[in-house]
DNA sequence: TGGTATTGGTAACGAATGGATACCGAGACT
DNA sequence: AGTCTCGGTATCCATTCGTTACCAATACCA
């Protein structure tokens, strides 16, 4: 039997390193909230729900480092902060709404699945 | 102006537990080496590369929990034990493939902008 | 004239999670 | 006996997460 895979290590730590900057628990969701159009700072605190200023701060910083979204600075007094999705962050927004998609139609199944493997190796534990 | 986006709260957590499951750094590689067939462990850990033995445990733990994989015991000595992937996780191949194949073609767009910001940033600090 | 709210962000700290290493068990092989 | 195998656990330390407090600069209000 022959190794189906073989020297792909480099592959892995590439795609690796990508999907963690995508599935770093915040950054999927920003991107797509990002995906309807610009948004200032607060606004998508709102609307993403439950995450805090250090945590969206941090993300945004690490998509706008990776060249997924601009961050454009308004002087004013209170400061506005508006962030839009780049091209490349449009490009990806199709990939990541397909997981998101297939994530939202089948959080039942995985739900049940959760509940029946706990119930097995759970209680008598 | 309307608020484009309103009570998605929930939405976003169940999304948002659901990409973490997949995008907790090692889910989305096994998930994809599992697309092949099934494997046993230590042929899944020398296929992913740089894993560790305890976060393939865990992270195999958390794929059979919520039902994307099975785990199947061969009481011989020395142990053997196989992952497959479910219908479930056979299901999820097909966005996290899409997302894979996304990441691995756009790599050296990503790492140019990361370049880009580091020198901008970076440097003058 | 001074107190307070606003908005985006940083600093500091404890909590949780990640990863590297060492070890285990039980038989086969030398 | 000693050693190798394979999947897994236990232990420890580093990194990251998340909460709280604080900041700057102006507008608003008493």
């Amino acid at each position: 039997m022959k190794p189906r895979h073989a020297h792909h290590s480099e592959d892995c730590r590439a795609v690796s390193a990508i999907l963690q900057r995508v599935g770093d628990k915040w950054s999927a969701l920003v991107v797509t909230k990002l995906g309807a159009g610009a948004m200032r700072f607060g606004e998508l605190k709102a609307a993403v729900g439950g995450i805090s200023q250090k945590m969206l701060t941090t993300t945004l910083r690490g998509l706008e480092r990776d060249g997924f979204v601009t961050r454009t600075v308004f002087p004013t007094i209170p400061p506005r902060v508006d962030y839009e999705l780049t091209e490349l962050g449009r490009e990806l927004l199709g990939p990541v709404m397909a997981l998101v998609s297939w994530a939202t139609s089948n959080t039942e199944r995985i739900n049940a699945a959760r509940n029946a493997f706990d119930d097995r190796s759970g209680p008598a534990q």
